[in-house]
Formats: structure tokens, sequence, C-alpha cells
DNA sequence: GGAGCCCGGTGACACGTGTCAACGGTCACG
DNA sequence: CGTGACCGTTGACACGTGTCACCGGGCTCC
């Protein structure tokens, strides 16, 4: 903490810039300050059109953009949403982010990012929480790193979680739920009398595949099949035979492989292959993603297609919901955009 | 502008909540505010032990976190950096802005993305620019869409750029300046008489490949080769064929193809394939990323290795230059970390 | 004709912080 | 003993904004 403040003000010595404040505008606009900001908060009908046309004019004449620290003290708070972004590799988390930042963009705010980093769960939530309280943000987006627990102490530390919740079992949330049911439900469908799961094997945590390995055994328990067995993948040649050498040994009968991503099925796929094993014959391998890696290598990979759009909608629309934009019709409907595409890997 | 403005004031009624100030700080520990606000910038030495051991306390005690809306105000900057993502899928931008995430949280600043959207240049300078004058932040990094006289414009309006500026030929960064000549090299040194550049076809603009078709038509032109093609490859099988046979249907000779990332050397190389052409006796194919996906399909994929952190090391090293953290050893051995990863299909 | 109301507009305060200038006290030095 | 320096501490100001309470004037309505 004080050291962190020392660093804070052995700053490079910048040049006050002056910045033109409504005071500048006022002043060339002839009226006085309340008035300018009345116009600029929307409060235009208690104003003569003459009035509000002029300060309109000294605006742009000034190019006056209002300071949002100045804004922040006086409303308690920033027009700044923090983005906490799980430590993980499992989906697209540019294009996600991309995607909400737009969002936030086009009804006036700006995204600040705080990803999980390494040091437990308590560190994570007090740099978050420190966060909080310093930068009072209109709101906080969680990607999947935080428990209700801890969105429940933001919520109470003032600052509103606009994600949606995840509300089915396990703690699931509808997106994850339906590709790994879809995923489950296309092996069985495909014939295989037992599944497993494999996760990608990554320095990072990984909590969207230990809820989808959750949901694909309870489908399976649902089907009469065995738990599936869960392993973990690297993605190097080598590692990967490893892995699903170690999986196949044990197993006399076909064995049907759900992927966290595509990339894992990729290598589960290729590993399989050069263990001599028929695919889909033995080993049955299906990804999530569907986006191109996948269909563009021989054998082309079964995969449950996933768009990034689509499974961030429900975000953007709690947003937009919350801070006040447009309101886009809502698509709620994961059992059809998460669809199997078939190849020729189950 | 304006109805911007009126969006930002329609915000839900958010309580307010009290929030622990300086003044409780001072109150609690027996002191005045300023002796607070010394003590915890830094100014240790002119306090007395006990003083300072007594604030210490009551901050503690208090949990207070300084306002940054207070902070900003009165020294007219903010403890944000801005980040400004260009608009392309060609590296993975999530690692990087991770790690430079990562470096500003730990010298106490927070990272602002700014995505670089449609609408031309103008627009996405301007948005830009309003970000800069409402947020006056410590800093900006740029990670490729902004050009030199952007950079001057914002540095102009008071914004100090943190990012290095390219200074090679073609204002190339030297990380793709070493990913492209090292790609085209290791192509002529393979023995292939006449090169390619393989862009990936994407809605986003793609100024990484650019700038290293550009360098690999220098180094051509330097070993006598002929000007290389240029093609767009879409991440989808039966087009990313047809961009191949239309590079191979005009040569009759074998042709090497530096592809912007493995992605795009795996659709080149499973096209070829389909194609009945022979890889790498027809076609050479080299990526950049090295990371998984190309080592785990078969054929191999020749590639060059790119680590991410050390390709944004430099920006790193800058930001802790510039914003004051502990000097690590800059990482500037580029041909060395740039290395080529053979594989089977040169 | 006076009370009340709507209209267009404004003065003053609060938000929480960093820092300049100044304070009283002690101590060394001439 | 007078004077200046230094130490530890503090009061006061400024930063730029949103908004409450208020004001004068013209109008309506009994």
């Amino acid at each position: 903490m004080s050291m962190e403040s020392e660093r804070l003000t052995v700053l490079p010595p910048t040049p006050r810039r002056p910045g033109v404040t409504s005071a500048d505008v006022a002043r060339l606009a002839g009226v006085s300050r309340s008035t300018v900001s009345h116009i600029l908060n929307g409060q235009v009908t208690r104003f003569s059109e003459e009035t509000v046309e002029r300060v309109r004019e000294a605006v742009a004449q000034l190019a006056y953009v209002p300071s949002a620290a100045g804004r922040s003290l006086v409303l308690g708070r920033s027009d700044l949403v923090v983005l906490a972004v799980p430590n993980t590799t499992l989906t697209n988390v540019q294009d996600i982010i991309e995607a909400i930042a737009a969002d936030l963009d086009d009804v006036g705010y700006s995204a600040v990012v705080h990803f999980d980093r390494g040091g437990g769960p308590a560190g994570n939530l007090s740099r978050l929480r420190h966060l909080v309280e310093t930068l009072r943000p209109a709101g906080l987006v969680d990607l999947g790193s935080l428990s209700p627990a801890d969105l429940d102490a933001l919520e109470e530390q003032g600052c509103p979680v606009l994600s949606p919740r995840p509300r089915n079992v396990h703690g699931v949330d509808e997106g994850n739920f339906a590709i790994a049911r879809a995923q489950a439900e296309h092996l069985i469908e495909r014939g295989f009398p037992e599944l497993a799961y494999a996760y990608l094997d990554d320095r990072r945590d990984d909590p969207f595949g230990r809820m989808r390995a959750t949901v694909v055994a309870d489908v399976c328990a649902e089907a009469g099949l065995p738990e599936p067995a869960r392993i973990s993948v690297p993605l190097r040649a080598a590692d990967a035979q490893t892995a699903v050498c170690d999986l196949l040994r044990t197993r006399g009968r076909p064995v049907g492989i759900a992927c966290s991503n595509d990339e894992v099925a990729v290598a589960v796929t290729f590993a399989a292959l050069a263990l001599r094993a028929a695919v889909p014959g033995d080993v049955g391998v299906v990804g999530v993603g569907g986006g191109s890696v996948g269909q563009l290598v021989e054998p082309r990979l079964s995969t449950v297609t996933f768009d990034v759009r689509t499974s961030v909608s429900s975000i953007r629309q709690a947003i937009r919901q919350a801070l006040g934009g447009s309101q886009e019709p809502a698509v709620n409907d994961f059992d059809d955009t998460f669809s199997v595409l078939q190849g020729a890997t189950t």
C-alpha cells in the first residue's frame, strides 16, 4: 500500500494542460455555468430554444468535453465499467471483451479490464474490491471468474453487477450448459457407450471446463452411462498422445470424448490416429467453437458451433438495460444457436 | 453528443454510498487531513515515526482507499492508461492485453481498453481523442492501430504515448520485421524459387499483415526473386482451396507461402493437399505463432515461434520506465526469440 | 387587484483530493 | 540575548462538475 502510493507520486512531471471547462462554454454562450450543465444533461425543455442552440454552438466551437473526474466526484460514480476476466484460455475472450467494450462505448461508458491473476481467490477479490472502491464504477461485468458470494460482496460495496447471474444447476450459466449438453447428447446419440471429458492442460484455471464436465457427467447419469473419465490434454503432440493413451489403455470399448475447445479436440484426434486408434470407430471426438481450425484439417472435426455474439448477448442486453441504451431483442434460444456441426470424428 | 449526455443522466438511482475519506482517517489518527495526504504520498521522512504509524494504523483499520475522482481532479491526470487495440485477429491480443494490464496493475494503474472499430480512421481517432480528453489518462499504449501522426496528435493533446514508436523501414516494428524476415529467409533457404504471402481473409483490418508482406517483398527483392504474390485466405476449407488453386494455376514451379498466422498456414496446407499438390514439394508453407495447433496436426507445420511475452516486452519496459516500476532487463534480441521451428511443410 | 403559478435562468454548495505557504517551537550560532 | 534555520504540522485553496433552492417577471384566475 505505502509502496504503491509512493510510486504513484513519482510521476513524470506532466505539464498542466489548461483544458476547456464548462465555465468557458458558459462565458462564450453568455449564460451561467448551471445553464450549460443543465442543457448538457438533457434538461432541454426547460430552456428557450435559442439558449440551447447558443450553448450547443459554444460546445462545438470550443470542442468542450466534460471532465470525467469532475463528474465522478460529484456523482459519486464514474462512467467506467469494470470487466472481470477469468484466467482461462477456453473461449475467445478477445471477441467477448471487444463486443462488450463496443456496447459500453455506445452508451457512453468505458471498459476497465481486470484480469484474474494467480494468488488465490482472496488476493484477486481484494484487488477487485480496491479497484471498485477507488474507481466507483457504474457497474461490473463478470465473465466467470467470480463466485456468487464475491458478486454479492461487490454489490454490497455499491457496485451493481451487470452480468446475469448463473441460474442453472451447479451455477452453470446457460451457454456452458447448452454446450456441454449438446456435446454429451451428440456422442451418446452416435452410439458411444462411454464418455470422457478432455480439459485443456494449462497454467491457467478453467472454470468453464469444470462446469461443462459436471454437465456431461449429469447427462451420462441420466442416460445410464458410467461416470465419464476426465483427462487433461496438453497442447503438444507427444504429451497429448500420452494422455489419450492412458485413457484408452483401461477401456475395452469405444469412448466418446467431449473436449473443452476445438484445439483440444484436434490434439485428441491426431493423438488417437497416431496411436492407431480408429476415429470415429474406437474414439469419438467432439469439440466446441466451430469457428475455423477444426474445419480445415483432415479429418474434419465434429464440433458444437458457438457464436460469441450469441453467448454474450445476455450480458450485452443487461448492460443496455442497466445503463440505458437502445433495447435490442434478446437472443435466448441457446438450444438453437449452439448446434452440433457433424464432421468426420464422430 | 447531446444524446450521449442524455443517456448518461438517465442512470439507475444508485444509492449514495458514504465512502470513507481521508478526513475520516485524519480524525481517527488525530492529525490533520494534509498530514494524511502527505504521508500517503511518500513524504514519510518529514514526519515523526509515531505519526506515520498512527496514520498507517488508521488507514488499515478503516480500509481507506483514496478516491480516483478526487485524485484525478486535483492532479489533472488519472491513474488510467488507455490501451488502443487494432481491429485485427492476427496475433493473440488477449495475451498481450493481459500482460500489459498486469504490468499496469503492478505500478498502480488500470487499463481502459479502446478497440478500433469500423467507421474510418477519422471516426476512431475522434473517439479516442474524446476518451483522452475526458479521462485525462496517465498514458496511452498503442498496439498498432494508430499512425505516427495520430500518436503525435494525442501527445500534443497532453497524453504521453507509452508504447515505443516503430523505427524501422515502412514503419514496421521490430517484432513484425523479424517475423516476416525469418519466414522469407527460411523459404528461400529451403529452395523455393518464388514466394507468396497469405493474408487472413477477415472483416477486420490487418495492419500487421500488410507490414509483413512488405518485408517479405523486400527480402525477395534483395535475393533476386520475383515480387511475391499476395493472396487472401478465408478460414473455410472450400474457399481456401479456391484461393490456393488460383495461386497455383499460374505457377509452373514450386512456391513458398508465408502465412500471416498458423491458422492460415493450416488452411493453406490442407487446401494444397486436397488439390493433390505435394507439400513441401510443390508448395511450401510457413506460419507464425508456433504455439499449438500447427504442431498438433499431420503434417506438422513449419512456423516461426513467437512468444507473446517477448513481443510486448518493449512495451512493458516503456510502461515501467514512464510510470515508475521496477526496471526489468529488456529483451531486445528479436532475431533470437523469433526463430524458425521446422516442421514437415517446408 | 392580489395570490399563485409557470417559465427561463442562476448562485451557491458539495464532492475528495494534493500541495503551497505558513505556523509555533526548539536549537544552534553569532 | 537576538536571529536565523530547521522540524513537524496544518489551514486554505483549487480542481470541474451536478443540482438544490431560489429569483424576477409575466401570466392566469378568482
